[in-house]
DNA sequence: CATAGGTGTAATAATATATGTTACAATGGA
DNA sequence: TCCATTGTAACATATATTATTACACCTATG
């Protein structure tokens, strides 16, 4: 099990855009070839990381610029942007409450993984794109 | 995106026959009525902690009972028992290598949600049967 | 003001993964 | 021998993910 690849298409859209503003424009179709998905795909991500306040996309004339400074945009912005808001793991449905572990399963493993789903994105928000764009320029 | 139901119940399998060992015969019906699966994704389950070395079964008989004390049973144990050891996250294949961002990104990003992966174990490493069982009883 | 290149979005398909169910040979105590 | 049980394969179903096609709409520009 792991998590989809929209983290990592969503974060690899941002470097682009944010590495090659004023540069190139950044439509659909470049970003398409750098990711190396179809451009259909990049034009929903887009529209994600637009609804979250991320990018502003240019209709009509196309490309895409970051609204904020790199510095201000972390990974657990993109996260949020491309994943839903649910628990980090799926518990079974209606366990046995006649059962002591049945009745109890839900509240005591829940809390903890809940725990651990908050540590994820702690560690999501001290990600930012500014870290990540210097690291991309070191080109190891 | 979340992980599958798999942990939460091969968890709550573990709880069960660490609560009622000696008292019940745990039988994949019997740990099946609790769970609210069916018995045959029990029996998997319970294939799957056997091979990890974390219960015993009975062939023929039936029922199953922990190999350890709860206390050297942790829910990094159960994770690796039933889940796949892989990335965090899925990345693209084939980023553009032409693409500074698309040469780099698979390094840089993924060094970095390893670590987040790191410390989610870490998380669960820390979390022991023997805390939950002892969760499960204060039935709040 | 027509056009070319671009976006937004729906519809559909293809694929993968997860979960549920049936079936049955094999096990081992009563 | 009989019976409850396990282990496992095969198949079915559901859901999520990713890819692709299609097309209406937008806007700078010649």
């Amino acid at each position: 099990m792991q998590f989809s690849v929209r983290l990592p298409v969503a974060t690899h859209i941002l470097l682009c855009i944010g590495k090659f503003q004023g540069e190139y424009k950044t439509t659909s179709t470049f970003l398409a070839g750098s990711v190396n998905v179809h451009p259909v795909i990049i034009r929903k991500t887009l529209g994600q990381l637009r609804a979250a306040g991320l990018v502003e996309v240019a209709a009509g004339v196309g490309g895409a610029k970051l609204t904020k400074s790199p510095r201000d945009i972390t990974l657990l912005d993109v996260f949020r942007a491309v994943e839903e808001e649910e628990d980090l793991f799926h518990f079974q449905e209606n366990p046995n409450p006649q059962c002591p572990v049945g009745r109890n399963i839900h509240r005591v493993l829940g809390t903890r993984l809940e725990k651990i789903k908050q540590h994820m994105m702690d560690d999501l928000a001290g990600i930012t794109l500014e870290e990540l764009l210097h690291a991309v320029d070191e080109e190891n």
